[in-house]
DNA sequence: TTGTAAGCGTTATCAG
DNA sequence: CTGATAACGCTTACAA
């Protein structure tokens, strides 16, 4: 017999079937109707103590576990947080992300992770993907973005939270600190030491503007100050590596033979230079003193120990996250911007 | 007027408006059916040049944004992989994350974070709510799991890959390395070099399996090379950080004053001990050779340099991202389980 | 306190 | 090559 015989019934369309178990298994398992099971997820406290017990016992013996995807279309919510940084690997973002996750993870949110490489157009393509899962909260890392970026994030309607920059304008929310004051700060300190001679070594790849930021504090800082001159270095396409800060150390010496200090825009490149000084056996601070960025682990328990900025990097995860769940749930926040600061950290290389 | 006088055809349920462009919104204004907006986006070969035109247009004046939930719920495919590591911040897992990431991405899969802080439990609650989200596949970062874990994977049915660990029993896929046999590799060197008075100093945290196994491995070697005998300092509960490593030196001193050699469990504790060592001018080997692991950035750059195991973590995220990959698609693996290995990197501190 | 029905936005299936 | 329709699993709105 051909398909063709079948009863008009057969016609209904069926899915492969997904063989998992769903709210209406549970449901007829227990003996009540769908409704009661999602109720007994959601609102608890609406239904009845013996119904609910039959219904746990249910969900158990079924392993059922529910489908987000239904839920998020039936509900309009999704219980995802979307955040964009710049690189996750061995990177000061990575203890960022961790107070994501500590703050959204019992709250019961999801954390759905993008990395940028500092390229706006990549983060324009990771918010496009993001927003089609319907994130519930979107925290980006940095206050600059293309207009496309804008336009998509203002057309959702979500709250975003930008970071780790400081602007007079953003789009919703933000939490971070000034990379240009930061840098003025380094410099105060190195002046106050009687370090006139100072070079600024730093990463200016297109889309860091982070390090940008700190290069305009330096050079406001030269201006200001009335320092000898600009004498500045840039790492472009340099990988963050010590490496990387051991090379530079190298430019410094025979391009800046007269510099007595060098501000990195990394610890990870202030470490890499302080260390290589260390084995060329060049005095740090006594020939030339060295400050970085970052306060990472190893720069308190380097020898010399290294002079750097600490900027709280979990801070800025923590808050960023209380922050944008507060205007998840509707509440109103004290301020849609907060500064949670930055602090010199004056040590032995200077 | 009472809200009862009005028309039956009022009593529709309507949900609130989602004021998002549908995929019906885009067909309406390229003025074809929704099911051809549906193949532009996933089957543009099977639409005719003139109509798909038009769509492409339509989809970009309307700024649309495709649902995910909606074509997860038809489709019963996420385009979601789900990794969960042990701890994300400061840590040599974020390599493996950025690592999955690069691979992921591109192929058009999104990333959902989870970190189970060595913890099984939690692991347990993140399979858990990650499985309602239908990932197409999952990454996990350990063999160790509960019962329930377990249960709860193998009825999801879906490609899992175990990284980081290396046994002969394994879920369905598996890329790591031996941990046992690197610290095999460790004590070799160090006897090799006249070392055989060794201390083990490692985290022995309840769901670290990974520091447990190379404590394990060290056991071996002292029993197999003859060595005078076991020498093992525990940091339980200490968080890793450069400090602990030091503390932990402190420890070795005090505890085994007759020690030549101290292997840690990882580059971080080493590195603290060690330039715990150059600060009190305690000579590194001369006094006491130190032995890491994982080769960080900073290992070779120090003074003197640390002697440490290679372990590839940006290896282990593409190999296993490869592989679930294939799987994901259906398609055959021509090895089920990946040895990446490790490598003995020697340097100054032995 | 519990149940019924409609609807969320997309894709699989079948028809043309 | 294009369209109509049902179905995915859940929650909102309403009824009882």
């Amino acid at each position: 017999m051909t398909s063709q015989t079948q009863t008009p019934n057969n016609r209904r369309k069926r899915r492969t079937a997904t063989s998992r178990v769903t709210m209406t298994d549970v449901a007829t398992r227990a003996g009540v109707s769908a409704q009661t099971v999602s109720r007994v997820l959601r609102q608890p406290e609406l239904v009845g103590d013996e119904v609910s017990r039959r219904v746990r016992e249910a969900i158990l013996e079924l392993q059922y576990v529910p489908n987000f995807a239904a839920s998020q279309m039936a509900s309009n919510r999704s219980g995802i947080v979307a955040a964009i940084i710049p690189t996750i690997s061995a990177s000061i973002f990575a203890d960022t992300v961790q107070a994501l996750s500590d703050v959204f993870v019992p709250e019961g949110y999801q954390l759905l992770l993008g990395n940028n490489e500092y390229d706006l157009e990549k983060e324009e393509e990771l918010v496009r993907s993001f927003l089609g899962r319907g994130p519930d909260g979107l925290v980006l890392s940095s206050t600059h973005h293309t207009e496309a970026t804008r336009a998509l994030i203002l057309g959702a309607k979500i709250p975003v939270v930008e970071t780790w920059d400081w602007e007079e304008t953003y789009l919703d929310l933000m939490v971070g600190h000034s990379n240009v004051k930061a840098a003025r700060v380094v410099m105060d300190h190195f002046v106050s030491r009687g370090y006139r001679r100072i070079v600024f070594a730093g990463v200016t790849n297109a889309g860091d503007f982070r390090a940008k930021a700190r290069l305009t504090g330096y050079r406001a800082a030269v201006k200001a100050l009335e320092l000898d001159r600009e004498r500045v270095l840039t790492l472009t396409g340099k990988p963050l590596s010590m490496a990387s800060g051991a090379e530079t150390m190298n430019r410094v010496f025979a391009e800046f033979p007269d510099a007595d200090a060098v501000f990195f825009s990394s610890d990870v490149f202030a470490a890499g230079a302080l260390l290589h000084c260390v084995r060329l056996g060049v005095s740090v601070p006594g020939d030339i003193a060295i400050a970085g960025f970052g306060d990472f682990d190893f720069s308190a328990h380097l020898v010399p120990s290294l002079t750097t900025v600490s900027v709280h990097a979990g801070d800025i995860g923590r808050t960023a996250a209380n922050l944008l769940l507060a205007r998840m749930r509707g509440e109103a926040v004290a301020s849609s911007r907060i500064d949670v600061g930055f602090e010199l950290v004056p040590r032995e290389s200077s």
